[in-house]
DNA sequence: ATTGGTCTTGTAAACGCTTACATTCTCGGC
DNA sequence: GCCGAGAATGTAAGCGTTTACAAGACCAAT
């Protein structure tokens, strides 16, 4: 190994020298430096990295942790390891951010089993595995969900971290998440508002995921805020394909009149409810109205196209890593919550005509307490969105 | 920052003491471990990678360079960009054979700009960013295409390399690939032995691409080995769907009797040929089959869905890893190149019955000098593949 | 010549760990 | 009680940087 001594003494100067004219600090003559860089590309070399740390004392690493959904085969995309791509999408967005200051990412996946399928108290092996880690880079980006808001408001004391897509509710840990609530809100009142929906079958996700609630909040409140409209059930899913169509087979198999649409959680429930639908002859959009969440990647392909939110996923990467970047910078500063705005997507399977998909930014809509929102959305927000004429109507697009 | 010396001081030894029951190394009485276990689990100590790497002259992180497509708007899958999950799957590979050695996985992408859209030759900015990850890493793996061969083979000089799915005539770097040679030969010989087809349309990949060239010589030995059986016309494409598109439709505009096939170099193009062929009311499989390579999944969705060849990519990263410890152990080790195994995914554009995919795993063909084969491949693998009779074809399934 | 200032360069002390070697305990056998 | 062999522990020398500080070189002004 080429050290910094071998490149001083074939230059005849001291390694301080060299290592003035390697990061351009001190002044050095010219034609001592000139002498010095001669020798370093003569010999090949390269600084080592974690000497350089030790003596900075940072680490110029940041650690994104990922969950991995271990239910999936090797080597077998198939629709449900779509959401798994949440996380290379997250990784790009960081990844841009750590190169443009010269820093380097450091990735661990957590296998579900590890994780246990839930989030992990503490002392668990996650746990022990992020102190390890801590010791490895500078600050840690960690996923939704690894890890209890106890332990990872823990973790947040000792070192830097931030959330990615963490529960909206949870304070004291930095966090960024796109606007789930605002992009339902959104999807809710094209459905009511845009294409007169009343009656409504909710397919939603499992009661301990942050994100399908805010998604249920929203849309009770878009409900609440129109007179006459009304969920006239609800399936509790746990967002795969299989549970959206047994959702929707329990509904049919209930009777009783076809509801106007099926608000489902996410995408693959939506796709597995298009399935069941399709199964027995209910046509999508002229029977029933079917919209998703997430718009992964088949929910433009499946028939017909599916009406979804899109979610800034790699823009949340992007944030994250700044927002870590600052917190290492200041370990002081205050935490916060930082929240993305979620896009529209309009295709085919709300009742919209088919053509390209209409995407709308969401404006964030201000969160109010529980009780303001049912008194003042009535007035406020359901009268805005009938006054602005959504732009994604047929009526009005052109 | 905790260190070694305020555990020492807070149980009362020597910073040794700490490190060995730290490492369960030297002897250490019982009751010394748990004075320095409780100060450990008291003070939160965590060991600083970076003087353990320094101490132990090795860093236990490995590198995992990418190239990133950049066409790809951020936030929005498409077909195209479904090829770059091939890195995606690749790093979830080496990551489970990283952790369970206790290494950390470094990643990297390199987008097309700075990768210039083709190999670079040398010296230049990809050059120095590998030449700067090396002081951070014992090792790297690097995908194929991004640095010419010249450049890759003086880096992999300098130190511990592999590359993944590089290109397998370069001899004096490791390398794991798929074998997209056998998979071709299999690929081909479905449809013309299995199916009969005789009139193959070759919509081809750049030329620049080695795994392109791997496919096309493939084909044109399963032509040549198959008397009666003719390649009617090649179109080169850039592995789009866009060029899948237009060499479809040249192939059209240029009128004449339909070929009994298209052969396409990737999935991608082949999606485009099933556009353009779509476009003009020719069915698939009945008035031609088509047939992509890769298995991206899009493949399974498309109509009709896509007979292709699947790439065992997590696979790709398990190996380069396992491939790239063993090299950082013992760096005189001979290099050599290893060709994994790939899978023909047969489901009905190649004229077979629609259903759920069959899969077949593709046995490496033993690679002859190319006068060899020519001679040889008419009697052995024709006939070979004749007596077989095909598990894969309708009337030999199930 | 001396002085004082600016440049340029060198010296040496960290940084936090591992580990070879030295030292001190402990204890059974005498 | 003393010896010697392990066992347990401590000391200190690296590992390759960065950087504060010291020192030397050079030059203009005195």
């Amino acid at each position: 190994m080429v050290t910094l001594y071998d490149v001083a003494s074939q230059a005849g100067v001291s390694i301080a020298t060299v290592s003035r004219v390697l990061h351009g600090h001190g002044a050095v003559r010219e034609d001592t430096r000139v002498r010095v860089r001669a020798a370093i590309d003569d010999l090949g070399y390269v600084p080592d990295g974690a000497a350089q740390s030790l003596a900075r004392n940072r680490k110029d690493v940041i650690g994104l942790v990922c969950a991995e959904h271990s239910g999936l085969k090797p080597d077998q995309y198939d629709i449900e390891s779509m959401s798994l791509m949440f996380y290379d999408e997250v990784m790009r967005g960081v990844e841009a951010r750590i190169r443009e200051r010269n820093l380097s990412l450091l990735i661990t996946f957590l296998r579900e089993d590890e994780t246990l399928g839930a989030p992990e108290p503490e002392g668990g092996p996650v746990d022990a595995r992020l102190r390890e880690l801590s010791g490895k880079v500078d600050g840690l980006l960690i996923g939704e969900g690894i890890l209890a808001p106890a332990a990872l408001a823990k973790h947040a004391r000792r070192m830097p971290l931030v959330v990615i897509a963490g529960d909206t509710g949870q304070k004291g840990t930095d966090m960024v998440s796109a606007d789930n609530w605002s992009g339902a809100r959104a999807l809710a009142e094209h459905l009511i508002v845009d294409h007169g929906k009343r009656r409504l079958f909710h397919i939603d996700g499992p009661v301990t995921a942050p994100d399908a609630a805010a998604r249920r909040t929203a849309l009770q409140e878009v409900v609440d805020a129109n007179p006459g409209t009304v969920v006239v059930g609800t399936y509790t899913g746990r967002f795969s394909v299989a549970s959206g169509q047994v959702g929707t087979e329990r509904l049919l198999a209930a009777g009783g009149p076809l509801p106007d649409a099926l608000f489902c959680a996410n995408d693959q429930m939506a796709i597995g409810a298009l399935h069941a639908l399709a199964a027995v002859g209910i046509r999508v959009p002229q029977d029933i109205a079917v919209v998703g969440f997430d718009d992964i990647f088949p929910a433009s392909l499946c028939d017909p196209p599916l009406t979804t939110v899109h979610q800034p996923i790699r823009k949340l990467g992007e944030r994250a890593c700044d927002r870590l970047i600052a917190r290492i910078a200041d370990p002081a500063m205050r935490t916060k919550l930082e929240l993305l705005p979620t896009e529209l997507v309009v295709r085919s399977s709300c009742g919209c005509p088919p053509g390209p998909a209409r995407r709308r930014e969401v404006t964030p809509v201000p969160r109010r307490r529980p009780v303001a929102v049912t008194a003042l959305a009535a007035v406020t927000v359901g009268a805005g969105a009938a006054a602005a004429k959504s732009p994604l109507l047929p009526t009005t697009e052109r």
